[in-house]
DNA sequence: TATGAATGAGCGTTCATTCAT
DNA sequence: GATGAATGAACGCTCATTCAT
C-alpha cells in the first residue's frame, strides 16, 4: 500500500511549494488564501486541514529552509582546520546557492521573514540572530588566533558580513543584479574579499 | 499670511510627525488611518484633505528624508580632498546620525520603505539606488586612483557598505544592539574599517 | 440645527430597531449582519460604525429593555400599601403588556436572551437574577407580615412565578397560546391567582 | 449476534454519549462534530454512519428521552384513585429526578430544545406540547372532580406548572440553586404546594 | 478647512458534510 | 464498519476612502 502511494501527491507538500510561488509572486500580505489553494490545485479547506493559518504556511516555509542553513553553517564551523576566510566563503555560498537553486523560496524568506523586522521577523529574531552568532563563531575564533583584527568584535563583524549579503541577495531579487552563474561565483569571492581583506588596495593602506 | 498664522498649527505636519510616531509603534500596515488621526489631534478626514491615501503619508516621510540624505551624501563627496575612506566615514556617520536623532522616523523608512523590498521599496527602488550610485561614486573615484582594489567593482562595495549599514540599524531598530552614544560612535569607526580596510589582521593577511 | 435634524434618521436607532426585526424573524444565529443592515438600510460597515459586533446590538437591546422591567418592578414593589398579590399582578403585566406592545423585542429577549441559557443568557445571568430577586423581595414582605407561606421561600416563590409567566410568553410567541386582549388580560389574572390561590378550590383543600 | 457481540463496544450508544457529554459541556452550537467524535473515540466520518447529520444526534437525544418522561407521565396520570396533587408531585419528581440522575442529559434537552424554542424547540414543539397536554390532563380531571379551581382552564395550570419546573431546573443546571438531595426532595414539595396550594396563606387569604 | 458618519469590497477562518479507501 | 482527507459555501469583521455638512 505504501508503494500503491509512493507517487500519491503529498498535498501537504503541494500547499507549501504552491505557497512558496504564490508568497513569491505577489507578496505574502497582497495574496489570499484561495490564491495558495488555487495554485496547489487543491480546495480551499484543505489547507486549513494542514495548517492553522496563513501564517503558519510561511512560518513553516521559513523554520524548514532556514534550520537547514543553520545546519550548514554549523557543519561548515566545524571543519576546524580551514582558514575562518574560507569558512566564510563557504558559508556565503551556501546562502548564495539556496538563492540560486531556489530563488523563489529564498525571496520569501527574506522579503517576507528576514527583512520584513517587524512582521514576521520579529517573531523568527531569535532563530535569525543564531546565523549571526554562528557566523560570528567562525570571526571569533580567527580573532582568537590571531588572523582577523581584534579591535572589531566578532558580533559587529558577522553582522557587516550577513548584511552585504543580503543585500546582495536583494540586489539579485529585485532585479538590478544580473542572476547569472558567473554573477553568483563572482559575488561569492569578492563578498568574502571585501569583508575579510577590505576595499583598500594592499599598497594604499597606509595613504 | 505665514506671518499671521506663525504659530498656528501646522496641521499637515502635525499629521506627518504623527504617523512617523504611530508607523514606528504599530508598523505601517498594522495602524489605520484613524490612529494617525486620533495621535494627531485631528479628525478623521482630515487626513484626507491633506493626503490622498495612507500610502502617501509614508511616501512623502520617506521622500522627504531620502533627499536629505542624497544631499549629505553629494556634499560629502564633493569635498574632493579627503580620503575615499573619510568620505565613507562621513557617509556612514550621516546615516547613523539620523538614526540617532530621529529614530522613529528612521525605523519608519528602514523597515517599511527600504527593507519592505516588495511593497513599497519596490515603487521607491530608483531613489534608494541613487543612494548606492552616490556612495558607489565614492568608491569608484577611489579605484580610479588606485587606492581602492580595483577587482570589487564599486557598485558591488557600495552594496556591501550599504548592507553592512543597514544591518546595524536593524539590530537598533530591534533593540539587540545596544542604542548609546559610545555605540553609535564607535559603529561608524568600525563599519569603515571592516569594510576598508578589511577584517583580517595587517600581518596576517597572508596566512 | 438641533431643530433641522428633529426628523433626521437616527440611524444607530434604525439599526436596533432593524435587529429586532431581524432577530425575530430569523433568530439571532441565523441572521447575518447584512439583513440586519439591509432591513435597516444602511451600509454593512454602518453596523461596525455603531456596534463592536453583532454580539453587542443584542447586549443593547436586552440591556436596554431589561432595565425598564427592573425598574418597574421596583417602582411597584415601592408602592408600600398595596398586597403582594397586586404587587405581583403588576409585575406580571408590565411583563406581558411588554410582549403585547412590543412582541418582536420581546421575543428576542426571551428567546435569544433569557431563555438561551447557555449562550446570551450566561453572560446576562446577574442581570436576569435582579428580577428575580425583585419578585422575591414582593413575596419575602408578604411572608415577613404572614400574607404568605413561611415554608415556601421566597427566591422559591419568584423562580415559580417567573417561570409560569415566560412559559406563558414562550406560548404567545410560538403560537400555541391565542395573542388576544382577552386572553393576555385573562392571564394576567390567572397566573396570580395560580401562583397566590393555588388550582386546588378553597373547599377542596382538606380532601 | 447480540450475543456474539455482547461486550463489543455499540459505537453508535458512544456516540451518543460522547454527545451528552460534549453538547452538556460546549453547547450544542459550540462544539463541533469531530468534539463528538473525540469525545466518543471513534473517527470522524463514523458519526455520518449512524446519524445523517449534528442535528439527528439532538433530536435523537431528545426523543429517546422525552419518551420515557411522557411514558412516565401517562403511567402516573393512568393510577386512578391518587389525588391531582399527588400525581403532579411525581410527575415534578419524576422530572427532577431525571436532572438529578442523568444532569448532562436533561441539560442538553432543557438548553437546547425545550428552552431553545426557535431552533430545536421548534421542530419538536408537538412533542414538547405532549406533556403539557398529559400534565393539562391530570389538572382537567381534578377540575372535572371539583378538587381544582373551574376557572384556571388546564392547560394554563399544566403552562404554569411545567413552567415552575423548568425554571428550577434551569436554576440548578446554571449553578444558582444547590445541587443537593435535600435540596431536590425539598423542590418536588414546594413546587406542587406552589402551584396546587398557592403561595397565601389559608389564615390570610380573606386579608 | 474641518468633521466624522457613511460606504462596501475584501479576506481569513470555520465546520458540516462527503467520499475514496 | 471505519477512517480522516477533502470539499467549499458561508459569514463576521476591518478599514481605506468618500462625502455631506
Amino acid at each position: 500500500m505504501a508503494s500503491a502511494r509512493a507517487n500519491a501527491p503529498d498535498k501537504r507538500r503541494m500547499i507549501l511549494d504552491a505557497a512558496i510561488t504564490v508568497f513569491a509572486r505577489q507578496g505574502f500580505h497582497a495574496c489570499r488564501v484561495s490564491d495558495v489553494a488555487d495554485e496547489a490545485g487543491v480546495a480551499y479547506g484543505l489547507v486549513y486541514h494542514y495548517f492553522d493559518s496563513k501564517e503558519e504556511i510561511l512560518n513553516t516555509l521559513f523554520l524548514e529552509r532556514w534550520q537547514l542553513l543553520l545546519d550548514a553553517i554549523e557543519g561548515i564551523d566545524k571543519e576546524r582546520d580551514i582558514p575562518a576566510r574560507d569558512k566564510l566563503y563557504l558559508a556565503g555560498s551556501f546562502i548564495i546557492d539556496s538563492y540560486r537553486y531556489e530563488p523563489d523560496l529564498m525571496k520569501v524568506i527574506i522579503v517576507e521573514v528576514t527583512r520584513a523586522a517587524n512582521t514576521f521577523g520579529r517573531q523568527h529574531l531569535d532563530k535569525i540572530r543564531e546565523a549571526y552568532a554562528m557566523i560570528g563563531a567562525i570571526v571569533e575564533q580567527a580573532r582568537e588566533q590571531g588572523a582577523f583584527k581584534s579591535d572589531i568584535s566578532a558580533e559587529f563583524a558577522a553582522m557587516c558580513f550577513y548584511g552585504a549579503i543580503e543585500q546582495l541577495l536583494s540586489g539579485w531579487i529585485f532585479g538590478f543584479l544580473p542572476s547569472t552563474d558567473e554573477e553568483f561565483e563572482r559575488a561569492k569571492l569578492l563578498v568574502v574579499e571585501t569583508i575579510c581583506g577590505g576595499l583598500e588596495a594592499a599598497d594604499a593602506a597606509t595613504v
